[in-house]
DNA sequence: CTAGGGTTAG
């Protein structure tokens, strides 16, 4: 038999879940079960890295606890308020009172921390309704708690209400208001109540300064982070943020150098902002310095990958994530960017060797990796695998149809195509740029040169502006049709300066239609446009070559390198 | 014995 003394001495010390084990079983044996409270305790404020284990363990310990009580369960509402999952949070809030004990105030704090992390105000208003009748009106920290959660759905008037009515208030109900006004916009009244805050801390400096560099007025945000009594990391994180969302990549750099101290945030902030300026070198080279690489790195460097159009090395650097040696645990954002990284490859087979290991990631698929998921298929041409997709979603939104309308564009099924069109006006989800260029692209693929022109009449109509890709598409479906003087007035009365793709149309219609006149300005163009000289000179050289201007086409052969190669920035084949 | 606010990947 141990006794109670010594088996709360061995749990104080004990620091891994094998010991915790051990001492669980003791606690089992010898019937000590007011112990169990005091294990849930001591394990969940251990600072460890596999807190998932933990967690699990934790948690089966609390559903079996022979004397439930409500600090036990506030201790596990707390530990996922600060790790997630915050559903689980909520979740156990509402359990404890299903058997019968009644919330303390720390619980409640806790879940509605939970509730502000995933916007729900279905929860967190129904707790609100629970303040006055467990009698919490006083507490400084639910009511701050509830006052974050209003704020953070966006009710900044029930969030003013409430912070004007607490009895008591410090600085934390203070900048949850500010955060508040911050995040709906309101950057004026925001400035004002920073003002009057009686004891600003750092973290009311950091919410302005964020304020100011989310809105990219850089100048008022260094002003005030010149100002600042005392700065931290997120004070510095802050304005290397501020300046990548300015596209001021430069000065982030000057800042992050500056700054004395870096942790991971940093890091990854300069990375994107890397990405975001197509500048994948310096990105990865920052990503080679780090010697402890997390998840939210990998991400970054993934994604910097993805979105650069450089799909072979995003998913080497995901294979590389996953090593055994290595292993970092990928998540929904890396699997978002993976399968990014898939698509542009149209490689169905990465994609198939990823899905063997989801339950291994403990990674369930949701409408957002579906939506990715229908983009690979349909451009694997797999159309009907994304229909199946597109049937499963729980919500269709824009960029599901956007995918499912370009997919059924490529895959020449220009009749699905509209069919999902119309079904999505019918869902009331307004056409985007990207809606249109699956249209276009379908009544490309059909030859279908009324319908398209009307479409792309019918887009200034719905407020949707041509980019160069519409254009691009019009000139060639256009242009295939042999209504050349068409496809070339349409680039003269363009809005925009035409690039070398829509040029580039052009001169493969003048090449199918041999039109020597047209495509010797389309040629001069392209060339004036495109570094990658030698396939454009290629194809006006065997325009002359079809009309048999044998001197032009040799000349301009002369030029080539030897292959046809595909136009640059063009989707669709030659 | 536990609780609430600011900075990161799409």
């Amino acid at each position: 038999m141990v006794g109670t003394p010594k088996l709360t001495t061995l749990l104080k010390k004990c620091s891994t879940l094998k010991q915790a084990k051990e001492i669980h079983a003791h606690i089992l044996i010898n019937g000590l079960f007011h112990l169990e409270q005091l294990l849930i305790h001591h394990i969940l404020l251990w600072n460890v890295t596999n807190y998932k284990t933990l967690a699990r363990y934790v948690h089966v310990v609390l559903h079996r606890m022979r004397n439930p009580d409500s600090f036990s369960w506030g201790c596990m509402i707390r530990f996922f308020s600060q790790n997630g999952p915050f559903m689980e949070a909520i979740s156990l809030y509402v359990q404890m009172q299903r058997i019968g004990l009644c919330p303390t105030s720390h619980a409640m704090s806790s879940a509605l921390k939970s509730c502000a992390k995933v916007q729900d105000g279905f929860h967190g208003v129904s707790i609100h309704g629970q303040v006055h009748v467990l009698g919490f009106n006083a507490c400084v920290y639910v009511q701050t708690a509830l006052l974050d959660l209003y704020s953070k759905i966006g009710d900044v008037g029930t969030a003013r209400k409430l912070f004007d009515e607490m009895s008591d208030r410090n600085v934390v109900s203070w900048n949850s208001m500010l955060s508040g006004y911050l995040k709906a916009g309101n950057l004026g009244k925001a400035q004002e109540f920073f003002e009057e805050i009686p004891k600003k801390d750092v973290i009311s400096w950091n919410s302005m300064v964020s304020g100011y560099a989310k809105s990219g007025d850089m100048d008022s945000a260094y002003s005030l982070f010149q100002q600042m009594p005392e700065r931290n990391l997120a004070s510095w994180n802050t304005m290397i943020g501020g300046f990548v969302v300015c596209g001021s990549i430069v000065s982030a750099r000057e800042f992050f150098n500056a700054m004395p101290m870096r942790n991971n945030v940093s890091w990854i902030t300069m990375i994107a902002g890397y990405s975001k300026s197509g500048d994948v070198e310096s990105a990865r080279k920052l990503f080679d310095k780090m010697n402890k690489k997390d998840l939210l790195l990998y991400n970054a460097m993934i994604a910097c990958y993805a979105q650069n159009s450089r799909p072979k090395e995003a998913l080497e650097l995901f294979s590389e994530m996953i090593k055994p040696e290595i292993y970092v645990n990928p998540d929904k954002m890396t699997l978002a960017s993976a399968i990014s990284a898939c698509s542009q490859l149209a490689d169905l087979e990465y994609w198939c060797w990823i899905e063997l290991h989801m339950s291994d990631f403990g990674i369930v698929l949701d409408d957002h990796l579906i939506t990715a998921l229908i983009d690979l298929y349909a451009k694997c041409g797999s159309i009907d695998r994304a229909y199946e997709l597109f049937h499963g979603l729980k919500q269709r939104d824009l960029v599901a149809y956007s995918a499912m309308i370009y997919g059924c564009g490529i895959n020449g099924r220009s009749s699905d195509a509209i069919k999902l069109y119309e079904q999505m006006l019918e869902d009331c989800i307004r056409p985007n740029l990207a809606i249109y260029t699956g249209l276009l692209t379908a009544y490309n693929h059909a030859g279908l040169v009324e319908e398209g022109y009307q479409c792309f009449n019918s887009m200034k109509e719905n407020g949707v502006v041509p980019s160069l890709d519409h254009y691009g598409i019009m000139v060639d479906l256009l242009g295939r049709a042999g209504w050349l003087n068409e496809a070339y007035n349409l680039i003269t009365n363009m809005s925009m300066q035409p690039n070398a793709s829509v040029w580039g149309a052009l001169l493969l219609a003048c090449r199918v239609h041999n039109n020597v006149e047209l495509g010797e300005i389309a040629v001069q163009h392209c060339i004036k446009l495109e570094s990658d000289v030698a396939g454009y000179c290629s194809l006006l050289s065997s325009i002359y070559a079809a009309v048999g201007k044998w001197d032009d086409a040799k000349k301009f052969r002369m030029s080539e390198e030897g292959k046809i190669t595909k136009v640059p920035g063009c989707s669709w084949k030659i």
